[in-house]
DNA sequence: TGGAGTTGACTACACGTGTAGCCACGCATA
DNA sequence: TATGCGTGGCTACACGTGTAGTCAACTCCA
């Protein structure tokens, strides 16, 4: 099982998702970055990001005596533990909101719809096994 | 555009959905239901309530003297509002994260699967359609 | 070597949410 | 009418998260 991370706050998240996409970096550029696009103080950045280091989150290294942050997970997992999250806590295990979601809101990427016909053609596969247990 | 509404807390979120699935409800089942779940006060449940209904999740009606609360928005739409806002805050739009997500974890319901496959198809001959443009 | 800039630890405070107590009001009934 | 119970409003406090200031250590160059 899953074990589960403590929840993470708005900014947290942000700040999360900016690390895990430039794994690993330096503080200076996540302050850079939310200084720009949120405008806030190069210390409650580094706030945020202790506080995320304790929720195991990130990981730290000094390099040439400055602190580069990492995620303890690669991006997939991070992004996966979040969806997963998500349909336990919130959709309590039923994806077919999603489905519906993808129905009515989306415009899909090319990418998307291809990656959804796999699983489509897939789950078909798998069906016609079961259905000769 | 979908006017977000303020985020909800963990047991916010628990109780607007037990309302919503038995919209109305009286005070005193969304009570007792909070109670033996997790073993909340009744003031607590009458608390969050307030706050829901101040947020504009819920509203209130007295019959017979008894308050009851009604969700101001049917379950679909809540739950499209939930999936939505969790695509664009957390996910940043993309939903190819969603669709791994359902090739990895999922033990589709035969129902889930039947929407999937009709999703695909109808987005097979929207993508027809668009590749005459 | 001494100031200016960079970096990070520590501290503090505001606000939202989870939690619940206390009290008042109305109704039923003794 | 007095009392007790069900109901709901008001209030308060704890804790997490968002926010940032202050100060110390370190570096670099004049």
């Amino acid at each position: 099982m899953r074990s589960k991370r403590k929840p993470l706050g708005r900014v947290e998240l942000e700040v999360l998702q900016f690390v895990v996409e430039r794994n690993p970096i330096r503080v200076k550029d996540v302050v850079a970055h939310m200084a720009e696009i949120s405008g806030q103080a190069r210390t409650t950045i580094l706030t945020v990001l202790e506080r995320l280091r304790e929720k195991k989150y990130l990981k730290r290294r000094k390099i040439d005596g400055v602190n580069h942050y990492a995620p303890t997970i690669n991006k997939t997992e991070f992004v996966q533990e979040l969806v997963g999250d998500f349909v336990d806590d919130v959709l309590q295990g039923s994806v077919s909101p999603f489905v519906a979601y993808l129905d009515k809101h989306t415009q899909l990427s090319s990418e998307e719809c291809e990656q959804l016909k796999k699983l489509v053609s897939k789950l078909d596969s798998k069906r016609m096994k079961s259905n000769n247990d």
